[in-house]
DNA sequence: AAAGCGTGGCG
DNA sequence: TCGCCAAGCTT
């Protein structure tokens, strides 16, 4: 039997894209500025959101993102406030303040063109290798290899890599691997001038993601569906699973925050973060009582000093004038704090955080919101779901 | 180069 | 309840 050539491949990947690509709004007419073209802006919204994000809980988002910033001129020109809104919810917040900045500066030094290249794409903010090969390809045609999560699966089970997805290597082999198929379309593949896309760089790179994504999953990959699985090496094998390696165990890390839950006559206290995680959001006074493995007595002692559980750099402004006067030893006689309401678990990355909710007393009425109007962490959501 | 950054869903 | 993610980028 004949073993399938590379080109063989790419065209396998093609045909099977045509017939299996999932509709997904960012790929839908109306996300298209012209007939047959896939708008960059709309390509490049979604890639962001996309970045380490399922697709489910991106569409909602990206839907009502695109009705509110039409276009690069109306993102650029929006408030921040108003930007980190509409990600509120979509975690990795960074993105939303790279993105506005990174429509800015395409306003100011591309006048408000997309650049068309993946060098140029990735100059800008937030734009890294992978969505810089995903909007040159998909809204422009250019023939550079996409390598996320899902192709690096894919290479690695097609190879027979059994590298973990974190390791260079498996980086290389898959970007070297996808590069190669691209080769092998016919044409070559031209960049596109213009806002065209829809071409086979761009499927071709979205088809090895949404095979992956649907087809090649990582713990029941679907083989017999496969259009690649007459020359893949981990189904010739019969160990699929066996690839990529397994990762290394994660490191967590024990974090306890203390909230003080203030609801007022117009609405909850609120303050907004500064630095450290979800910066720009904003979520009831809070303060990091311990690290792993201090009693509740040691984390009361802790919270007596003043520079441990008050950390005003975390602050737009202090919490109140009571949280910065002396406290006492214990818990009762923590500032401005009373009844303790109760706990609330909390993942980030790899924090696993204990909230525990106090009641907050004598909070300036000035810090009062009305807790829709603004963003919100997901850990002030859910203490605000839970006891206000 | 390794660590830091969010979230909601699912088994 | 809890571990393990899912279309990465930045420093």
């Amino acid at each position: 039997m004949a073993v399938p050539t590379t080109s063989a491949v790419a065209d396998r990947l093609l045909n099977w894209f045509e017939q299996h690509r999932r509709d997904l709004p960012w790929r839908r007419p109306g996300a298209r500025k012209v007939a047959g073209s896939r708008s960059a802006y709309a390509t490049w919204i979604s890639e962001i959101m996309l970045q380490q994000t399922r697709v489910e809980a991106v569409i909602p988002y990206f839907e009502a993102w695109m009705r509110s910033f039409p276009d690069l001129g109306s993102l650029a020109e929006a408030a921040e406030e108003d930007v980190l809104r509409h990600w509120a919810g979509l975690g990795y917040y960074r993105r939303a303040r790279l993105l506005h900045a990174a429509a800015k500066q395409v306003y100011a030094e591309h006048g408000g063109r997309i650049p068309t290249t993946a060098t140029a794409l990735r100059a800008l903010p937030g734009i890294g290798e992978y969505t810089a090969a995903a909007i040159a390809s998909i809204a422009f045609g250019e023939a550079v290899p996409v390598v996320d999560g899902n192709v690096k699966r894919v290479a690695a089970r097609f190879l027979a890599r059994a590298l973990r997805l974190d390791e260079p290597a498996l980086h290389r082999s898959a970007r070297d691997w996808v590069a190669g198929l691209h080769a092998q379309l016919e044409g070559g593949g031209e960049a596109g001038d213009s806002d065209v896309g829809g071409g086979e760089a761009g499927n071709l790179n979205e088809a090895l993601m949404e095979l992956g994504a649907t087809v090649c999953t990582p713990k029941d990959p679907q083989c017999a569906n496969c259009p690649l699985h007459g020359s893949c090496r981990a189904f010739a094998a019969g160990t699929p699973l066996a690839y990529p390696a397994a990762r290394r165990p994660k490191q967590w890390t024990e974090v306890e925050l203390w909230y003080g839950l203030g609801i007022g006559a117009d609405g909850v206290c609120l303050v907004q973060r500064q630095e450290g995680w979800n910066p720009g959001l904003w979520e009831p006074p809070s303060m990091r009582a311990e690290v792993a493995g201090l009693t509740s007595a040691q984390v009361a002692s802790r919270w007596s000093q003043p520079s441990k559980w008050l950390q005003p750099s975390a602050w737009s402004q202090p919490p109140s004038t009571e949280l910065d006067d002396e406290v006492g030893e214990t818990t009762a006689s923590a500032p401005g704090l009373g009844a303790e309401l109760g706990l609330v678990r909390h993942t980030i990355t790899h924090h696993r955080i204990r909230a525990r909710v106090f009641e907050l007393q004598d909070w300036p009425t000035a810090m009062e919101h009305d807790a829709a109007g603004v963003a919100l962490t997901g850990l002030a959501r859910k203490i605000l779901s839970q006891f206000a």
